[in-house]
DNA sequence: GACCCGATTGTCT
DNA sequence: GACAATCGGGTCA
C-alpha cells in the first residue's frame, strides 16, 4: 500500500494565480445580511437542474444527480457546495476536485461486490443521497449517490468562497492539534477530510438528500470547466485494489490551487 | 469476541 | 518521505 500511495505527486507550491483567488471570486453574504429564503422550502416548479423559487436561493434538484457516476463527479466540478449553520452562517465553496466510485464492480468502493451494510446503505440510496463514513477513526468523507446500484461520488476538494473564517474556526477546533497557528486559506478544504472539517459535515449528515436537506445543499457555480480542464488521474489512498487502482477516476480542476493532490503524469496525458 | 485495517491528516526528520 | 493517531466496521472463528 506504500509503495503505491508514494505514487501520488505532492500539492505543488506554486502561489495561487490570480484567476483563482477566493478574494476575486464571490464574497459570500455575511451571516449578518438578511438571509434567502430556506433552500429546501421549494415550490413545485422545477427545471432539469435546479429548482429558482422567486428566481432566488437556487439549489441542484435530485435530476442533477441522477447520472452515473463518472459524469457526475465530472459535472460536480465548478458548482458550490453550501452548508448552512445553526446560527445561519453560510459556508460556500465551490467543487475543484471529486472521484467516482462505480459500484460492485469497482474494488476500491466500499461497495465492492455488491457488499451493502448499514454504513454505506447511503450508496444504494437514492441519487443525491449523502453517504458520510469515519474513517482513520477520526475523520470524515463525504460522499454522494448517483446513478447506478452503489455507485457514488468522494467530494474531495474545494475552493472556499465565503464563511471563511468560520471554516478556519471549525478546521482549527476540530483537529488536535497543539500548535494553533492560524491555518492557510489553501488548507482549510484541500482534502476529503478537511471539507468535512470546514463544513461541519459528521455522521449525522449521513443519507441526507443534498437536493432537499435544509442544511446542506449545492448550487450551480459558474460554468463548470469543460474538456481539457479537466485533469482524469489516478485515484487517492487506494492501496492493493489492481487495476482499480489506476483508472483515472479522479477529476480535479486543471491550475486549481484548491486541489489536494496534483498528478503531474496524468496532467500530461490529459493534455490541456 | 478477536483481529485487522482504512477513499486521511499533521508532524517530524 | 516516514509514521503516529484512533476506532468503527468488516471478517472470520
Amino acid at each position: 500500500q506504500l509503495s503505491q500511495r508514494r505514487g501520488q505527486k505532492k500539492q505543488r507550491p506554486a502561489e495561487a494565480e490570480q484567476q483563482w483567488s477566493p478574494a476575486a471570486v464571490a464574497q459570500s453574504p455575511s451571516p449578518k445580511e438578511p438571509r434567502l429564503g430556506a433552500p429546501a422550502a421549494l415550490g413545485p416548479q422545477c427545471s432539469i437542474y435546479f429548482s429558482s423559487p422567486k428566481g432566488q436561493s437556487v439549489r441542484l434538484g435530485s435530476e442533477f444527480f441522477d447520472q452515473p457516476a463518472v459524469p457526475l463527479a465530472r459535472a460536480f466540478l465548478g458548482q458550490v457546495l453550501v452548508r448552512q449553520l445553526a446560527d445561519g452562517t453560510e459556508l460556500r465553496g465551490r467543487v475543484v476536485e471529486t472521484e467516482a466510485y462505480l459500484g460492485p464492480e469497482d474494488e476500491a468502493a466500499h461497495s465492492r461486490g455488491g457488499r451493502q451494510t448499514p454504513r454505506n446503505r447511503g450508496m444504494f440510496m437514492k441519487p443525491g443521497t449523502l453517504y458520510v463514513y469515519l474513517i482513520y477513526g477520526m475523520y470524515f468523507c463525504m460522499n454522494v449517490s448517483s446513478r447506478g446500484d452503489g455507485a457514488c461520488v468522494l467530494l474531495r476538494a474545494l475552493e472556499p468562497l465565503g464563511g471563511l473564517e468560520a471554516m478556519r474556526q471549525l478546521r482549527k477546533s476540530l483537529r488536535k492539534s497543539t500548535a494553533s497557528r492560524a491555518l492557510k486559506d489553501r488548507e482549510l478544504c484541500s482534502g476529503p477530510s478537511k471539507l468535512c472539517q470546514a463544513l461541519a459535515i459528521d455522521k449525522s449528515f449521513d443519507q441526507r438528500d443534498l437536493a432537499q436537506d435544509e442544511a446542506v445543499w449545492l448550487e450551480p457555480g459558474s460554468p463548470g470547466p469543460r474538456g481539457s480542464a479537466v485533469v482524469a488521474a489516478a485515484r487517492v489512498g487506494i492501496g492493493n485494489t489492481g487495476e482499480w487502482a489506476r483508472k483515472p477516476l479522479r477529476f480535479y480542476v486543471r491550475g486549481s490551487p484548491w486541489v489536494s493532490v496534483v498528478d503531474r503524469e496524468a496532467e500530461k496525458s490529459t493534455q490541456a
